[in-house]
RNA sequence: GGUCCUGUGGUGCAGUUUGGAGUGCACGCCGGCCUGUCAAGCCGGAGGUCGCGGGUUCAAAUCCCGUCAGGACCGCCA
C-alpha cells in the first residue's frame, strides 16, 4: 500500500523477513556517519521510521536532503544490530543514493531529544512536523477522528456539513466577522459552533446528526484553547439525556481504543453538586484523591474568627507538615489570588496535635473535629478555607490541583459525566440570571415549578464529559416547546422582540414541528492532546496560532490593501 | 485589560543574585583524517546587535525604566 512509482517500501517497515529483497526507499537524510572514502552509513527517515543504508564510498547527501536510495535488505553483521530501531535487525546494503532535493541545514534538530523554542518551531512548522513526536501526534489525531466517524455511522448517525458563513448571534463568545462584498456594510460571522444549525437539522427530520466541525471563537488563547478548534458535534431526536450520553460514551471509548489500544475503565457519573463538594470543580480529575472535606458543621461554633463563614472546607496534603513558612505563605497568597479571604493551615504532629497560627483560638473539640473530620495523620498538612460554599470549594479545588495533580501523561484515563448543572450561573450586574450553558437548555423537569420563584436553584438537563480534569465537551437536552422557551427567556430578561431578532429563524422553525432533541460536542483537540500525553493542544494541531493569535510561519494576521478594503465596504483603520 | 516566567552564535544551556575584556559547555555547521558506525570518533575552523531602546556607572549580558516577542495564568471562552 505504501509502494509508489518511486519507492517499493517505506523506511520503517523493513524487517528481517525482507532480507535478500532489492528495495527502493525515499526520505530525508536523518544522519550520516562517514568512515573515510570507502564506507558510510546514512540513516534515511520518512513518516514510518528510519533505516540505515550502507554506502561503499562517500556520500553526497547532507542532513535533511531528500534522497531516493536503492539497495538490498540484509541482516546486519552479528553484533552490530541496533535494538533502539524498529529496523535495527537489518540494513540496506550496496546502496546507490539519488539526490531528489538539496536542503539547507535545518533551523533546529529534527528529533525529539531537544525542545526548541516554540516560536521557531511554528515558523518552520514544516520541519517541526518531520519530528517523530509530531508525526505520531497527527497520526493519532487521524485515528481518533476515523474511529469517531466509524462509531457514529455504526450508531446510525448521518454526517451533515453546516455553513461556515453564518449569521451574527450576539451573546456568547466573540465572533469572527466576514465582510460581505455583495452587501457592503453587512457581515457574516464564522460559527462559534454549529449549535443552531444542528437544531434546525432536528426540525428537518435528520434524527441523528454528527459533524467533525470547525468552530471559531475570537477569545483569548490558552494552552487548551485556539481561535479555531474542532468538535465532534452531535445532535439526536426523540432522546433522553441517557441516550445522548450513551452514544457519546461509545464514541470516546471507541476512539480511545483506536488511539492507544486500550479501553478506558468505567465512566464515572456524578452530579455537578457532588463534583463541587468532593473536588471543588465541575471538571474533576479522578486520578487522585485529596477530596474536599466539609467541616462547616463541626466548626460551626468556633471562636476562631478566620473560620467563621457559611462554609468551611478542607483538604489534606499527605506528608506536607514539613513545609517551611515560605511555601505556606505562598499557598496563602495563592488562595487569596483565587478569591478567598484567607487560607488556614494546620500541621498534624505526633499524637494528632495541631500546629497552626490559629491553634490558640481553637478549643479541644474543634481540634478533634478537624483531625477526625479530615482523617489527617501525623505528618500531614490540612488546608482550610472558610467562605461562601462555592468559593470555598473552588479555591480548595484549585489548591488540590496545584499540590496533587499528576502530569497529563501519567496515570489511567478516568472519564466521568458531570450532570445536573445549574440552569443559571449567578446573576449579572442588573440582577438577571446568567445562563450556564445556552438559552435553549431544557430545565430539569423536577425544577420547572420554581423557575420563576428560585431561578438559581433550577437544575438543567445539561451535562459535561470530563477526562482527567479537562472538560472534553458539553451538551444538553434542548427546549423544543415554545411555552418553556418563553419562560426561560423571561427569566433571562429577554423580551419577545429581542428573542425574535436574535433567534427568530430558530424559533420560527420550531413552530413547524420540533421534535424533542438533545446533543453534545466533544472537543477533539483536547481529547487528542490527552490521549497523546500532551499538555498543550498546539502539539496536536498542524498549524496552530501563538498565544497572541499570530502565525509565525505566514505572518498572519496582516493588513489588507486599501483597495481590497474598499471593495469589501470597509475603511482602512487609523493606526 | 492584568499578574508571572523566559529572551545569550543555527539549536539547547551556564553566566545575571554580588557590574569588571563576549567567558564556558554540549549539539549543529564548514574543512581534514578515519572500512562497522548508529547522538560514530579524532583534529582544525567559522559563526555574537547578550531581543530592542533609554538611563545609572569609570565600566552593564548583569542594576533601573520602557518596549517587543514567546509562554503560563486571571479576566474572557452563552
Amino acid at each position: 500500500m505504501t509502494a509508489t512509482g518511486m519507492r517499493t517500501h517505506t523506511c520503517g517497515e523493513l524487517r528481517a523477513a525482507d532480507a535478500g529483497t532489492e528495495v527502493v526507499v525515499c526520505g530525508w537524510v536523518a544522519r550520516r556517519r562517514e568512515h573515510g572514502e570507502h564506507l558510510a552509513f546514512v540513516d534515511i527517515r520518512d513518516y514510518s521510521g528510519l533505516v540505515q543504508c550502507v554506502v561503499d564510498g562517500s556520500v553526497e547527501a547532507r542532513t535533511e536532503w531528500v534522497v531516493r536510495v536503492a539497495g538490498t535488505v540484509r541482516m546486519r553483521p552479528a553484533g552490530t544490530e541496533n535494538p533502539e530501531l524498529a529496523t535495527g535487525q537489518v540494513e540496506l546494503a550496496d546502496c546507490t543514493v539519488e539526490v531528489l532535493a538539496r536542503a539547507e541545514p535545518p533551523p533546529f534538530p529534527v528529533d525529539d531529544r531537544t525542545e526548541s523554542d516554540e516560536a521557531v518551531r511554528l515558523r518552520y512548522r514544516y520541519v517541526d512536523i518531520r519530528r517523530p513526536r509530531m508525526q505520531a501526534n497527527l497520526r493519532l489525531r487521524a485515528r481518533v477522528t476515523d474511529a469517531m466517524r466509524l462509531s457514529m455511522v455504526r450508531q446510525g448517525f448521518c454526517e451533515v456539513e453546516t455553513p461556515l458563513l453564518w449569521t451574527p448571534t450576539p451573546e456568547g463568545a466573540r465572533e469572527f466577522a466576514v465582510p460581505s462584498r455583495l452587501h457592503p456594510g453587512d457581515f457574516y460571522v464564522l460559527p462559534q459552533s454549529p449549535q443552531i444549525a444542528k437544531q434546525l437539522l432536528m426540525v428537518a427530520g435528520i434524527d441523528r446528526y454528527f459533524q467533525v466541525a470547525r468552530c471559531l471563537r475570537d477569545e483569548d488563547l490558552r494552552a487548551d484553547r485556539q481561535f479555531e478548534f474542532t468538535q465532534l458535534d452531535v445532535e439526536m431526536s426523540f432522546v433522553t439525556q441517557a441516550d445522548v450520553q450513551d452514544a457519546v460514551t461509545a464514541v470516546v471509548v471507541a476512539a480511545t481504543q483506536a488511539a492507544v489500544g486500550e479501553e478506558p475503565g468505567e465512566v464515572a457519573r456524578l452530579t455537578w453538586r457532588e463534583s463541587m463538594e468532593r473536588f471543588g470543580t465541575d471538571k474533576p480529575d479522578l486520578r487522585f484523591g485529596m477530596e474536599l472535606v466539609d467541616l462547616s458543621a463541626a466548626l460551626a461554633g468556633t471562636e476562631a474568627r478566620a473560620l467563621q463563614a457559611p462554609s468551611v472546607q478542607a483538604i489534606v496534603v499527605a506528608g506536607a507538615a514539613g513545609l517551611g513558612r515560605g511555601r505556606l505563605d505562598a499557598l496563602v497568597e495563592r488562595a487569596k489570588g483565587l478569591g478567598a479571604a484567607g487560607l488556614a493551615w494546620f500541621k498534624v504532629g505526633e499524637g494528632g496535635a495541631l500546629d497552626s497560627p490559629l491553634s490558640k483560638f481553637l478549643d479541644d473539640d474543634a481540634t478533634a473535629a478537624i483531625a477526625a473530620g479530615t482523617g489527617a495523620a501525623p505528618g500531614d498538612l490540612v488546608l482550610v478555607v472558610a467562605d461562601e460554599w462555592r468559593r470555598a470549594c473552588e479555591v480548595l479545588g484549585q489548591l488540590r490541583l496545584d499540590l496533587g495533580r499528576p502530569p497529563v501523561s501519567e496515570g489511567p484515563r478516568r472519564f466521568c459525566w458531570v450532570t445536573d448543572f445549574p440552569l443559571f450561573e449567578g446573576v449579572d450586574e442588573e440582577g438577571r440570571p446568567v445562563p450556564a450553558h445556552h438559552p435553549f437548555t431544557m430545565p430539569h423537569p423536577d425544577d420547572l415549578d420554581v423557575l420563576e420563584r428560585h431561578p438559581l436553584a433550577v437544575r438543567s438537563q445539561a451535562y459535561d464529559l470530563v477526562l482527567n480534569g479537562w472538560e472534553l465537551g458539553s451538551g444538553s437536552i434542548r427546549i423544543h416547546r415554545e411555552d418553556i422557551q418563553r419562560r426561560v427567556f423571561d427569566a433571562l430578561g429577554v423580551s419577545a422582540e429581542q428573542a425574535e431578532a436574535r433567534f427568530g429563524f430558530l424559533l420560527g422553525a420550531f413552530r413547524y414541528g420540533a421534535p424533542p432533541h438533545g446533543g453534545f460536542a466533544v472537543g477533539i483537540d483536547r481529547f487528542v492532546a490527552l490521549l497523546a500525553g500532551e499538555e498543550n493542544i498546539r502539539e496536536v494541531i498542524a498549524f496552530p496560532k501563538t498565544q497572541s493569535g499570530t502565525d509565525p510561519m505566514t505572518g498572519a494576521p496582516k493588513p489588507l490593501g486599501e483597495a481590497e478594503l474598499r471593495a469589501l465596504g470597509l475603511r482602512p483603520p487609523r493606526r
